[in-house]
DNA sequence: CTTGACTCTATACCAAGGTATAGGGTTTAT
DNA sequence: ATAAACCCTATACCTTGGTATAGAGTCAAG
């Protein structure tokens, strides 16, 4: 029974513009309730989480249309499973590409910090060397 | 004694076109050793390292921006380590939050597909779980 | 000595993901 | 009942990270 939101409430606790959610609600990533007789979008308070995911998913490197099939992805019947099983798998290999990269950047960036700390003169620089192709440490 | 790189090799060799070569040169990621008396830019072998750092980098999420000042850090000289490592601690910082992210990305998708496997039927989305600020898979 | 592959600068264009503005209606507090 | 603050659509514009094109010079092979 909670009063839906209008775009502005929904913006501020988003921590969005009003003209990003309407771009979303474009490109098929948010959709409100419904409308007020004068036409105004309403939503339900959860579309603030869904908001803040799509920041967050964006913040690790997803891109518009990819967080659109994450969003989709759920298991609605036991049928139909096998499309939803094929996306979510295509996605956990591009995060854990991801994931393998940053763990190899986080093990350069921490040494270098070491070498900084014990005063060493690095002359190569060795962040040039974090991200070989042989993925050397 | 390396004959040195003109533009096309380099972009070959790194797999990159020339345009972003020169694009690069223009954003100040990348600089030529010297021109030919022709005009023609020449690169040292390892301008080869420094594109493919680039491309890495950018594929783990920073900006050129970013990569720019990852590029910058070495350890120059036993002084002025103090702002190498501002700059390395901040960027590790960023690294590791978005390995945190990823993790529960990555946890809540190896869910959904075991879901999936047990022909669960998930009627939440539970990608919208995946990245509560409180992280709680 | 010309043809084709390469290079140069400069400028235009592109896609993604917004942000701003114009011109208008609505709701609310005074 | 009117001004401030909100909402609507539509369109234009912005930044990032390139890619394409135009017009011109260079170099190596035949």
């Amino acid at each position: 029974m909670e009063s839906p939101l209008r775009i502005g409430a929904l913006a501020t606790a988003a921590g969005v513009g009003v003209q990003t959610l309407r771009y979303y609600e474009r490109r098929g990533l948010l959709r409100a309730k419904g409308r007020t007789a004068a036409g105004y979008r309403q939503y339900a308070a959860d579309a603030v989480r869904r908001v803040v995911f799509i920041r967050r998913a964006q913040a690790m490197g997803f891109t518009l249309d990819e967080i659109q099939h994450l969003l989709a992805l759920r298991v609605q019947s036991s049928r139909r499973c096998e499309p939803v099983k094929r996306s979510a798998s295509a996605a956990r290999e591009r995060v854990r590409e991801r994931l393998a990269a940053l763990r190899r950047m986080d093990t350069i960036l921490e040494r270098l910090i070491d070498a900084c700390d014990a005063r060493q003169v690095t002359e190569e620089c060795p962040i040039l060397e974090a991200l070989e192709p042989d993925g050397r440490t």
